[in-house]
RNA sequence: CGGGGCGUAGCGCAGCCUGGUAGCGCACCUGUUUUGGGAACAGGGGGUCGCAAGUUCGAAUCUUGCCGCCCCGACCA
């Protein structure tokens, strides 16, 4: 992409209300813009990001065994009547009328739309086990949205759905998405920690929320630093999967209102970690909580009919965009991991109208798109100093600065944006560099 | 939901107390000189001062009502 035609709308100052690193990062680097309290217009960068984050998710979710869906955003109160949850779920839902004063709402969550829909066709224990996710728009009418996209009102979340004949698959399907939220995670450059959780306002028996930690993060942690030195599983055969969690659950590991300080003082003093951490993933399994009240049954090898062992697995993908700027910034802009750059690399022309910078940029712009690396080409008349604090504020993790007093020595420079480390290098040795970079690790 | 605050140009703000027809910095447009870490000078465009009613000869400024937004706390993915 050339700047000069791309929007990218960047504000020199902070807008006022923005407190923390991420808000004013993406407000400044022309990712979002607010158009009401918790609601946000996705602007090109943003929405980039957004995607890619929504990918990797979605991979992670194929990778796992689950099925992808899509569900409405506007759905019936009908469902939620029958599971009594339309009365229990409080003034946070966003309940509206249609023309003929049909009660309607704008989704918070799915159980009980999925829970119908899985009734109406699975009638067998042959049929199971089934996992099935969506990545929708949901809404929470939040008492008090902040910082950014981290509270919205408004916010894209990836929701799975198993369903199980008896509890011991359900656990199966649990761990299968207790290993892909560690993969998943692990592959948006996040270190996240799996902590013992209160099932809440969804219900149910076992439960784990993962949080990345972060100074701005609104939940407390405690947990076993060895905890955090644990690498991504990646694929784990259905016989390994309780051996995974269990290492990863032996730790203790818990937020705040779960904390129990003498399990706590249990650890070496040494490994004990307190942290803020932000929620970015939360599985719950809960047995037939909706599946009986809506019954949803199935019938089971000895021709007995139980309702369906259920469990739900959230993660906030829009959350994420903010909680990864938390977890990855410095005092002059944004750095993105690799995984959801915007952009793969940057390239800074110095002296836009020179023949021969332009003639390098040129070329090194189409070296790089031809090898797929999706270059943001700097051509505006700007001044230096302004394209490189610009292309540090966007943060991507590379940029290739081309110049006048460079090409005379025959070097461009590339930039590390994570360390701030400076190569000179020829055309062809930048393009190798950065293709490199990009292909020698997953 | 408790407590506090703010709405004046795209962004950041002054003016309001003490009423007289709107200003500063950044951004934007034109020109000249510049150009390797957010350039300088000159000229210029952009506002029903959140909305409505009231007081007044006259309201950004005073009064009342409404709307919107933010911050702290409690709560939440």
């Amino acid at each position: 992409m050339r700047l000069s035609r791309y929007f990218l709308p960047l504000l020199k100052e902070t807008p006022s209300e923005a407190t923390i690193a991420s808000h004013r990062y993406m407000l400044r680097a022309g990712m979002v813009k607010q158009d009401s309290a918790g609601i946000y217009i996705w602007l090109p960068l943003g929405f980039k990001v957004l995607k890619k984050i929504e990918n990797i998710v979605r991979e992670e979710q194929n990778k796992s065994g689950a099925v992808e869906i899509l569900m409405p955003t506007i759905q019936s109160a009908g469902h939620w009547k029958e599971t009594g949850r339309y009365d229990a779920y409080g003034p946070e839902m966003l309940r509206i009328k249609d023309r003929s004063n049909r009660e309607l709402l704008y989704g918070p969550t799915n159980e009980d739309m999925i829970t119908d829909m899985f009734r109406t066709y699975v009638k067998s224990y042959k049929d199971l086990p089934q996992s099935l996710y969506h990545i929708q728009w949901k809404f929470r009418d939040e008492r008090r949205p902040r910082f950014g996209v981290m509270r919205g009102r408004e916010f894209l979340m990836k929701d799975a759905y198993s369903f199980d004949v008896d509890l011991e698959s359900a656990r199966l399907s649990y761990n299968k998405q207790f290993v892909a939220y560690l993969n998943t995670f692990d592959r948006l450059g996040l270190q996240a920690v799996p902590l013992r959780a209160d099932a809440g306002p969804i219900g149910g028996d076992l439960s784990h929320e993962f949080l990345i930690l972060a100074e701005t993060g609104e939940s407390k942690v405690y947990c076993h630093s060895d905890l955090l030195d644990m690498k991504a599983p990646g694929y784990v055969s259905e016989k390994d999967l309780q051996k995974v969690v269990d290492s990863r659950t032996s730790f203790y590991a818990r937020s705040d209102e779960m904390h129990d300080q003498t399990k706590f003082e249990k650890i070496p003093e040494n490994k004990r970690l307190v942290a803020r951490g932000i929620e970015v993933g939360h599985i719950f399994q809960f047995g037939d909580k909706y599946s009986k009240p809506m019954n949803a049954n199935v019938q089971g090898a000895d021709g007995k009919v139980n309702p369906v062992m259920m469990g739900s697995y959230g993660v906030g993908v829009s959350r994420l965009v903010g909680g990864i700027i938390e977890a990855s910034h410095d005092e002059v802009g944004i750095i993105w991991p690799k995984s959801v750059t915007p952009f793969g690399v940057g390239i800074i022309n110095l002296k836009v109208g020179n023949d021969e910078v332009d003639k390098v940029c040129e070329d090194l712009y189409e070296k790089l798109k031809n090898s797929n690396i999706d270059p943001l080409y700097d051509d505006k008349n700007d001044r230096g100093g302004q394209k490189f604090a610009r292309m540090d504020l966007i943060g991507l993790p590379y940029q290739i600065i081309v110049g006048p007093r460079g090409l005379g020595e025959g070097v461009v420079e590339v930039k590390v944006r994570l360390s701030g480390k400076k190569m000179n290098l020829t055309l062809e040795e930048a393009v190798n560099f950065i293709v490199n970079e990009y292909t020698s690790e997953t």
